[in-house]
DNA sequence: CCGTATCCTCTCGGATACTG
DNA sequence: CAGTATCCGAGAGGATACGG
């Protein structure tokens, strides 16, 4: 097994950009709604609900804030009675799918 | 951009795969370690304190246990005097690298 | 040199209730 | 339906001191 392309720019170069990727996709939830978005598509706030049964109201909205912060989610809101919100990717959402099938990938060869 | 090319096995399968990786990889400091043995291949315990200055003593033999413990990283100890450890990754750590390129790319072309 | 043991802080994430 | 507000506990992570 030879050594990874990966190389170092300049001291602690690389590592920061661990870090800073950490720092948007890290955490408990987002990759799972990310991958959600990413493979089923427009979803709304309650169909994201029922796909992820562990996660509760104040984790959903406040990552889903958080991704829509960072630009990889984008969020249309619809003025009707009853409101409609419908999540989808972003360009930026989707470039982060190859992390995703990396770690899929990963995950299957693994158990 | 058109849609990924994951698709999900059964109800909730790819979630859990993401999660199952997420539990090994995850957290603040693994990847970084990986990532420094993968790319620079063998290190000292105290070599990987000083190419992480933000690490403490704890964290760093705690994630070191954990990576071994899940077969990633290989522990090699030699009985002299000073005593002597080298850490290197096994191939099921090697496995792991197309991860680490997928985040980096994506640390780089994000910033 | 290479750790472990304690203790402590602080953030992440969960439960529950309330609002437009 | 789609959130926000508040409170809370558990656990991740850090500082420091001690051991083989």
């Amino acid at each position: 097994m030879s050594k990874s392309k990966i190389q170092v720019d300049e001291n602690g170069k690389l590592k920061c950009c661990l870090e800073n990727t950490l720092s948007i996709i890290g955490g408990k939830w987002k990759l799972v709604i990310l991958w959600h978005l990413g493979v089923e598509g427009i979803h709304r706030y309650n169909e994201l609900r029922r796909l992820m049964p562990g996660i509760t109201h104040k984790m959903l909205s406040q990552k889903l804030k958080e991704l829509e912060s960072n630009g990889l989610v984008h969020r249309e809101q619809y003025n009707e009675v009853p409101p409609r919100v419908e999540y989808s990717l972003t360009e930026k959402g989707y470039s982060v799918m190859p992390i995703l099938e990396a770690m899929h990938k990963w995950g299957n060869d693994n158990w």
